[in-house]
RNA sequence: GCCGAAGUGAUGGAAUGGCAGACAUGUCGGUCUCAAAAACCGAUGUCCUUGCGGACAUGAGGGUUCGACUCCCUCCUUCGGCACCA
């Protein structure tokens, strides 16, 4: 433990978290909105304490927002607390624990630990998602919402312990069972609340194309998510029935290879197409097994894909044929119409289907290359061809069909052309009751009815109980639920008990940051207009999808009622990749958690930050490694050592002149040797700016001041004018990555004020370029030799010159040269 | 299953069409020391070779190119998301 010996972190640390808070170094003044950098990092749940992976977030947005000051920016860094969620309900069923209270004391630990890390806010703008100034708000935009009638209710299924009575989110669910008392679970229908994010699916695909400072990854997977398709909506007649069945397809051009129809079994015409038929009760029964199956498997294709007939046909309006209604568990109600035609021969899912139930498949696309046979096909023809069994379109082109089948159908009323998303409204009910009280009552007379404004916060009782039962304990507040009618006056009107989703939370947080003491309004419209969109967003790789798309949408929303001028939330998006251990994410139950205090008390929030963001690129997974910290460690004695030897001006010379190492810089003439560390210099402060400035390149931005350290210790005997530039580089190029030490410098170096008030550093061009460039040589695309030579050399001088290479010489003797490919300044090479 | 990523020495990684392995970690050897720690110096992809040097090498296989870690195709493995974890 001698680790206390390399540089007195333990007393640097403290000062100058203290003096950064003591000189509000972090806190904005909104009014100056002028050259605002609004710097924001996804608030985080208050779990009981942050782990190094948590860290990540954090030290990357600290290091923008220190670097931004340096570059004159006015930086608003805000936190908060993403606080309302089921591990806080789960821990008062189990231990008692009152979720207020545990979340709050949780947040005292998380805040003090980012403290530690050196990780500095405007905490005086803090938010806190569970606190009634916070989620009276959250009530406003659903009231908001609800006006509008982009909230609504209607029925959906939950994932139901039948042994528990109660709700289970999917991760409750470990393999069909429940987690808790592994009974198997069930899917119930229960009434809930949805916000209506199919209304902006378009804008929120369109729009995506906006935001060119996105992660390319990011954009793709938000637009397969909202999943758009052209296609055909079909209107089947059923036979002996008033009823039509809608069906959505893209591929018309193969309606009539349509062998069976497909319902899901949560269909609505599925119970009147089953009564009265042959074996109703059988039938009945196999639905309702389907029904009860888990919705996650049936989604992601795990389960077998099973079926039953109902009894019932429709009638094909291509070719009149009768086809069979069958239900099976492979169609959704949530996609489509929960409806398909089924062509076996030419879709994957409908193929094993027809395989199993030995139902007919139709070639009516045959493929060009070699001809399809219904009876010796392993699988389906996805893909073009020519329309074959299709009547009149036989012989064009299946592409060619499409459009022609289309429009045939509308023309003769069979159905219209018709756009689906994969995207379905948002449920944002929860039958728990650490949420955001949705602000409903429901009245004998007046009916649902939104809270009124002036009545919000709908309060969340503190009082209640938490028991196993299942049941929600605001059900059981009599308190909570029995009120009045805000419209009559009714005394027996009662509440909403579920609560909102903790996305709707988040979905807004960070207009909030602006004026955060507002309480009359949720924030200043003509502020956060000045302050918004946020410039740099950092957060992880896993919100890519559902956090980003509902703070979208929230955001075009409230443009769309004025209260916001712009509908894009964040201009540039930076995912960071997570930080594992033994090859998995860090979470308790796992037992691989890296907690940050002990590293800090060994080695220094400083070493923990270098490490952190010397581990690998930002952007990717990385794994942790305790021995990795210890080099971070030795490196920062190296650099503070730096400043105990500037006043002697000697480096080597006082560690022993006769171990000069075989550097190229030490073995120059000395005047050649301070040329080459002021160029050291000058390509350092370039890279490192370039790095910063450009997707975040951390671990190379430290390397390469790692280099500079290096040329700084390996030279002998420097011009000490050069050297103190060297110096100062390297604590102005580390500042914002290990803040304490360099403001500790900083003051040694004599320097006054605090280093973030500093400006960053300009680098000199016209020192970045040498006199003379080792090129490669290669021959047939193999490296043989190097040449030193002049930099933009004559293509004649420098031929003549590599081929007078002895080594080349060797290689290429009475060859024929078929090729001199001369790539300037970098390569050569000879194909012979 | 679908969607999105990633695979390079013993390890984290660098190089985005031009010298593969920068910078670190680890290991080995050395200097200093009574000793250790710290610090400093040196070696370190694999194989062949006393040496000079040479061959091979970026998950596997194929392709484009004077030249491929980098671009294209097929496959394998690992990770993230899949709508009630946040």
């Amino acid at each position: 433990m001698e680790n206390k010996n390399i540089y007195p972190f333990d007393e640097i640390e403290p000062k100058w978290q203290k003096f950064w808070r003591d000189n509000r170094l972090f806190n904005v003044d909104t009014d100056k909105h002028q050259n605002k950098y609004y710097c924001l990092m996804m608030f985080p749940y208050p779990s009981a304490a942050l782990h190094v992976g948590h860290g990540r977030n954090y030290i990357i947005g600290d290091v923008v927002a220190r670097y931004k000051m340096m570059r004159d920016f006015n930086v608003l860094t805000p936190m908060g607390w993403d606080a309302f969620g089921l591990p806080a309900e789960n821990a008062a069923i189990k231990g008692g624990l009152n979720p207020k209270i545990s979340t709050l004391n949780n947040i005292q630990t998380m805040k003090r630990q980012l403290r530690q890390w050196g990780v500095e806010y405007d905490w005086d703008r803090e938010v806190t998602s569970c606190l009634p100034d916070y989620y009276k708000w959250t009530q406003w935009i659903f009231v908001k919402l609800y006006e509008k009638g982009l909230a609504y209710k209607k029925k959906a299924f939950v994932n139901w312990c039948p042994s528990c009575k109660t709700v289970l989110a999917n991760e409750q669910v470990v393999n069909g069972s429940c987690e808790r008392c592994d009974t198997e679970v069930t899917q119930k229908d229960l009434e809930q609340w949805f916000f209506k994010i199919t209304h902006y699916a378009e804008r929120l695909l369109n729009d995506l194309d906006k935001l060119t400072e996105w992660p390319e990854r990011v954009k793709i997977m938000q637009r397969h998510w909202i999943g758009r398709s052209e296609g055909v909506e079909i209107n089947f007649k059923i036979d002996g029935m008033a009823e039509t069945l809608k069906c959505f397809t893209t591929r018309i051009d193969t309606i009539f290879g349509a062998t069976f129809i497909a319902l899901a079994p949560e269909h609505p015409l599925v119970d009147t197409l089953v009564r009265g038929c042959k074996d109703e009760k059988k039938v009945s029964s196999q639905i309702q097994k389907m029904r009860d199956e888990s919705k996650i498997d049936r989604a992601q294709d795990t389960v077998e894909k099973i079926g039953v007939f109902t009894g019932r046909y429709v009638i094909n309006p291509a070719n009149n044929e009768r086809v069979p209604i069958w239900v099976s568990n492979y169609i959704l109600m949530e996609y489509g119409t929960g409806a398909i035609m089924a062509v076996p021969a030419h879709d994957q899912r409908d193929f094993e289907f027809a395989k199993r139930y030995k139902l007919p498949i139709r070639v009516v696309i045959d493929d060009t290359k070699k001809h399809l046979d219904p009876n010796t096909m392993e699988e389906a023809h996805i893909g073009d061809g020519v329309m074959v069994n299709s009547g009149q379109f036989n012989g064009l082109e299946s592409k060619v069909a499409v459009e022609r089948i289309a429009g045939y159908f509308e023309e003769k009323r069979f159905g219209k052309r018709s756009i689906q998303y994969k995207l379905r409204d948002w449920l944002i009910s929860r039958q728990r009751y650490w949420g955001a009280p949705i602000p409903i009552i429901y009245c004998v007379r007046c009916g649902t009815l939104p809270v009124p404004e002036k009545d919000l916060p709908v309060l969340l009782p503190e009082d209640v109980e938490f028991r196993p039962t299942g049941e929600s304990p605001l059900k059981l507040s009599k308190d909570f639920v029995n009120t009045k009618c805000p419209k009559c006056g009714n005394e027996g009107a009662s509440r909403e008990t579920d609560t909102m989703d903790t996305f709707v939370d988040s979905s807004w947080y960070f207009l909030r940051y602006i004026t955060p003491n507002l309480n009359d309004r949720p924030f200043d419209t003509a502020l956060v207009n000045k302050w918004l969109p946020v410039d740099q967003y950092i957060g992880g790789i896993e919100h890519a999808i559902l956090h980003l798309m509902y703070s979208r949408f929230i955001t075009k929303f409230f443009s769309d009622i004025g209260v916001v001028s712009f509908d894009e939330p964040f201009k540039n998006l930076f995912t960071q990749g997570m930080i594992v251990k033994d090859g998995a994410k860090m979470s308790k139950s796992k037992g691989n958690v890296v907690s940050p205090d002990e590293l800090i008390k060994k080695y220094g929030a400083d070493t923990v930050r270098l490490y952190t963001l010397f581990i690998g690129p930002p952007e990717k997974d990385a794994e942790w490694s305790d021995r990795g910290v210890e080099g971070a460690y030795r490196f920062l004695g190296r650099v503070w050592r730096l400043v105990e030897k500037v006043q002697t001006s000697s480096l080597r010379s006082a560690e022993g002149a006769e171990a000069i190492s075989e550097s190229e810089i030490a073995s120059l003439p000395l005047a050649a040797r301070n040329d080459a560390l002021k160029r050291k210099i000058h390509r350092t402060i370039k890279k490192v700016t370039e790095d910063l400035d450009s997707g975040f390149h951390f671990n190379t931005a430290i390397s390469a001041i790692m280099e500079l350290v290096n040329e700084i210790y390996a030279v002998t005997a420097p011009d000490s004018g050069i050297l103190q530039e060297a110096i100062e580089t390297t604590i102005v190029l580390l500042s914002p990555i290990v803040p304490h030490i360099a403001e500790e410098m900083w003051q040694m170096m004599g320097k006054r004020n605090s280093i973030f008030r500093l400006k960053w550093l300009a680098y000199d061009g016209s020192l970045l370029v040498e006199k003379i460039i080792t090129m490669p040589i290669q021959v047939n695309g193999k490296l043989r030799s190097k040449i030193d030579v002049a930099i933009n050399a004559r293509e004649d001088e420098l031929k003549e010159k590599v081929l007078s290479d002895p080594k080349i010489k060797g290689i290429v003797q009475d060859k024929r040269i078929k090729n001199f490919i001369i790539v300037p300044n970098k390569l050569v090479n000879i194909v012979v």
